[in-house]
DNA sequence: TATGAATGAGCGTTCATTCAT
DNA sequence: AATGAATGAACGCTCATTCAT
C-alpha cells in the first residue's frame, strides 16, 4: 500500500524524503505513484485522511474495550503515541493548510472530535477528568505529544514522550495524580544516555 | 544577523526554505552566507547553538527573578514556548544527529541541564515538584511542547499549546493541581474555530 | 476514426499533443491506439498518407469540375488551403524524413504529382500559366501557403493566407494579373486587427 | 549567445528540442539558461523579440541600399527568407499567443510595420507595386514563405521557397511579371530529386 | 572580503509504450 | 480485440555550492 509506505518513509527519512524513494519502497514505478497521487500534496492529503481514520478507530476501540471512561482516555492518548505520526506532521507543515482544507479532512476531524467527546463527557461524569479540560485539550495535547523528539535517539525520545504523556494525563486528573511516572528522569541519566549516542 | 534571519525564515517558511532566501532576507549575497556557514548543516548548527544559549539564559533569568523554585520552573517552561523554536526542530530533523554531535552543542546541553537541575532540585526541596519528575522530564516536555501545531491557525495552536503546558505543569505538581487552565476547550469550541479558518 | 481525430488534435493543440489525448478524444483506450499504430511515427505516417489521398482526390475533382485548366489550378490551390493541413506539417517536422521515406508515401506523392501535372500541362497549353512555372512549383507553393499563421488570430491568418494564395496565382499567370486580391491589406488595417486580438 | 543558439537548435532539431540541448550547445549550464530565461516561453519570447529586431534592421537596410522602392521590397522579402526563421514559427505555435501579447513584441511589430509601410508607399508611388497590395500583405506573405518545407531535403526546400517568393513578388508587380523564376520546376525534376533523398 | 552569476546533480513530473485482464 | 493501469526513461526546473570579479 503506497499510503503506508509513504507514512513509513516520511517517519524514517524525514521531510526530505523523495517520492521516488516512496515509490521504490512501495514496489511500484514512479509513474504509478503519480497516477494515484498527482502531486506531493495529494499524497500527503491521503496520508492525513488515513491517519484520521486510524485515530477514529482508536477512539472507538478505546471506548469499547475499557470499562472506565478515564481508562479509555488513557488508552486513546497512549495509542495515538503509538501511531508514529511523528514526522508526518512536520512533513505536512508548510503544505498542510492547503491540504487539510478539504471536505474529507474536515468531516474526518468532526467525526474524531465527536468520538472523543463521548469519552471526555463520560470521564467528566465519572469525576475522573477535570471539568476544565475538554476534548479540544485532548486533541491539542495529542497533536503535540505524539511526535517524536528528532534530536534524540529513538528509544530515549520514546521514553521521554511516554513520561510526558503520563504527566499530562496526571495533570488532567480531577483528583491527586493517579499515575506516577515511575523513577525521575534525572539530568545525570539524560546526559549519560546522550553520551552513549555520541559514542555509538 | 544571519542566524536570526535563518531562524525566522525556517519558522515562517518551513523546512523547504532555500538558503538563497535566507541570504536575501539577511541582506547579503549567497557567497557571504557560505563564507560564514560553509554548508547547510553549519548554519543549522549555529542556530541550534544560539537557541541553546537563549534557553540557558532563560533558565538563569527564571532562577534569579522568581522567589519560589516552582515559579522559576513555570517561568522557564512557559518562556521556552515563547522562543518560537517551532519549526526549527523539524527543520533540523534529518540533519540533527550529525549536526548536534559536536563539542559545542554538547557542552551547551550540559550547561542547560545544570541550570535546570538547580531549579528542579530546589523545587523538590520546596515540596512543590513531584519527586518522580526530573530535569530530564522537563527538557523532554519542553522539546515536545514548544513546537507549534502546524495544522492549526497560529492563534489557536498557541492557545492549545499554552493549555497543554499548564496541564503538564499541573501533572508535575506534588499536590493537587494548582494551576487550573480555565475554561475547558470543548469540541464545539475547537470545531467553531477551525471552521473560521476555512472561511477566512 | 483515429486518423481524423489525430489530425484534429494536432491541428488544435499543436505538436505537443499527447497520444493519450488523441486516444481519449477518439473514444478508444490507449492500448487500442497502439494496436493500430505501434508508435508515434506510425500514426503520423497514417495521417500523412491520408492527407495525400485527399489532395489527390482534390486534384482530380478540380480537373473534372472546371472547364479551364487555369480554373482547375486555382480550384486545387485554394482547396488545399481549406484542408487545414496547418500544424500537421509542423508536427511532422523532426520525424518526417524517416516517416515519409516509405513506398506508400512515395507512391502517393507520385500519383499526386501526376494528377497535378495534367492540370499544369493543360494550363500551359491554354496559355494561361507561365511556361517557367511547373507542377513542382505548384506543390512547393501549396506546401508553404496551406499552413496557417499561428502568431495571428485564426480569421486574420486565414484572410492573409487567401490573399497570399491569390498573389502567387497572379504571379503564375502568363498574362497580366487576372485576379486582383481586392482592397489592399494596409499596415493600419493589420495593426487595428492585431490590437483587437489583444483586447479580446 | 543563448538566443542565437536557441534559434539554431529550434531550426535544426524542430520543436522537440530540449532546453538542455540548447544550454549544452550554448556552452552554459542548464541553470544559467534558466537564470536568464525562467521558462520555455521566456526563451521563445526572447527569440521572437530578437527576430523582430533583425527584420526591422533588414527593412531599414533595404530602404537605404536600394535606389528603387521595388528593389527594396524585393531585398526585404528575400532577406527575410535568409533569416532562417523556419521552425521557430512552428516552435512558437501553441505558446505564441501568450508569448507575443507583450508590450515589447507589439511595439516591435508596430516599428516593423512602419518601416515596411514606407517601402510599400514608395513602391506604390513608383507605380511598381499593385495598389491593391499593402504592407499587411507583404508581412503575411513573409510569414508564410520564410518557413522551410520540413518534409523536403533542405536544399530542395530552399529552392522551392525561393521560387515561390519570386512568384509572389511577380504577382505583386503592377505590370507584367518582371522576374521570371527561370526554368520550371517540373514534376519529373521534383520526383527525381525526392528519389535522391531516399537513396541518400 | 563581499558579491551574485554560473554550475550541474538531482528531483518532481510527464507520457510513450507495454501487458495483464 | 479492447482496455487502461503500470512502467520507467527522459525532461524541465531548482537550488546548494563554487568562483571570477
Amino acid at each position: 500500500m503506497i499510503i503506508d509506505t509513504a507514512r513509513a518513509v516520511f517517519a524514517e527519512q524525514g521531510p526530505a524524503a523523495t517520492l521516488d524513494e516512496v515509490a521504490r519502497l512501495a514496489g511500484v514505478g514512479a509513474g504509478t505513484l503519480y497516477r494515484h497521487f498527482p502531486d506531493r500534496d495529494s499524497l500527503i492529503h491521503a496520508v492525513l485522511a488515513d491517519t484520521l481514520e486510524r485515530m477514529i478507530a482508536l477512539a472507538e476501540e478505546a471506548r469499547a474495550e475499557e470499562t472506565w471512561a478515564w481508562d479509555a482516555l488513557d488508552h486513546f492518548v497512549h495509542g495515538c503515541a503509538g501511531l508514529r505520526l511523528d514526522l508526518l506532521v512536520s512533513v505536512a507543515g508548510a503544505q498542510v493548510h492547503r491540504v487539510s482544507a478539504t471536505p474529507e479532512i474536515n468531516e474526518g476531524r468532526a467525526r474524531l472530535l465527536a468520538a472523543l467527546d463521548q469519552i471526555v463527557h463520560a470521564a467528566h461524569d465519572e469525576g475522573a477528568l477535570r471539568l476544565d479540560v475538554g476534548s479540544g485539550d485532548v486533541m491539542g495535547v495529542v497533536g503535540l505529544l505524539v511526535r517524536g523528539l528528532p534530536t534524540l535517539p529513538a528509544d530515549l525520545g520514546d521514553e521521554l514522550r511516554d513520561r510526558a504523556v503520563r504527566l499530562v494525563l496526571a495533570g488532567m486528573r480531577a483528583h491527586p495524580a493517579p499515575t506516577p511516572p515511575g523513577e525521575a528522569m534525572t539530568a545525570e541519566e539524560l546526559s549519560r544516555r546522550l553520551a552513549k549516542q555520541l559514542d555509538g
